[in-house]
DNA sequence: GTTGAAAATTCCCAATG
DNA sequence: CATTGGGAATTTTCAAC
């Protein structure tokens, strides 16, 4: 699965029947913590197998689930550091865009990157192993791509992160 | 597996005897793109599937591998607004900490937290569907706590998102 | 929705070179 | 590291209720 980029931030829903139950956001809470046996799941939510492992399917081709990866502990592969940074372009051009698009997708420590609304252009997500490194990726980006601004902030404590989105919504 | 907190961002790796090569990190990049069964993977990295599932196994012993999850569409689970909000403490007490951290993890429209440097004290970053669940979030917050100030930048377009780790400095 | 179960696949771990 | 083999577990699908 290609961990591809949504167009856009906010769209509304697809044209799914839109028909999913509290069962199914018990599914889904459950899958997003952790991946499990459907038998073990079915078990957990007190339904049997073969109407669990129906509606997972069903999830997955709604494309309510996107897939299943493996999550690596930052701490382990060295990048206990995480760094965010502000960007500010130096002209609003589609394509300064192209190019800084370009640019983060190539650098594999920034995990997330955003356009936002207000002074701040964009905001990076980076995960590197000290501030070495990060210098590393400053550098690389200023000498492929020119700024107006670039600020960073150090993350001394992740107090939360979880890759489960909210389903109450669904 | 519970998703739970680093402690310290900024940590230096385990003991573990470090002894990951090239082959490790191919097989974490597949594996954090998609999961695979052992067989396909073994053959994407040209080797034989039982050294590969060797590979994998003490990755998973040495805590590199966090666990598997279901990763979910927020635009398809109606959550396809991402706001960042600044915080900034009202004072800088460890109760006040204390209870922040409870607040935010009570919360499932905040997917990620960090404490930061500079005068800016936390980020959030919050997935809801609309401004107007935004608001809700909000208020719920400076109902059940006090801050200093409280600032959202709305993202208008997400440019990249990975759970993907960088492996390059395994 | 339920139970039960067969078929195909995948996992896990030997034995051997 | 490779290959082969095979039992256990899981997934997937299908009946019948």
């Amino acid at each position: 699965m290609k961990q591809a980029t949504r167009k856009s931030v906010s769209t509304r829903r697809g044209a799914d029947g839109g028909n999913f139950d509290e069962i199914d956001r018990q599914i889904l809470d459950l899958l997003q913590e952790s991946d499990r046996p459907v038998a073990t799941l079915a078990e957990e939510i007190g339904l049997s197998q073969t109407p669990c492992w129906r509606r997972i399917r069903k999830l997955e081709e709604a494309g309510v689930i996107r897939g299943r990866v493996t999550l690596v502990d930052p701490i382990e592969a060295g990048v206990g550091l995480t760094v965010f940074i502000a960007v500010t372009a130096p002209r609003h051009e589609i394509s300064w865009l192209t190019r800084f698009r370009e640019l983060i997708e190539s650098i594999p420590e920034v995990v997330e990157a955003y356009r936002l609304t207000g002074s701040t252009d964009y905001i990076l997500k980076v995960l590197v192993p000290d501030i070495q490194a990060y210098d590393e990726v400053y550098k690389s980006m200023i000498e492929r791509l020119d700024f107006s601004q670039i600020s960073a902030s150090i993350a001394m404590e992740e107090l939360k992160f979880t890759t489960a989105v909210p389903t109450a919504y669904l």
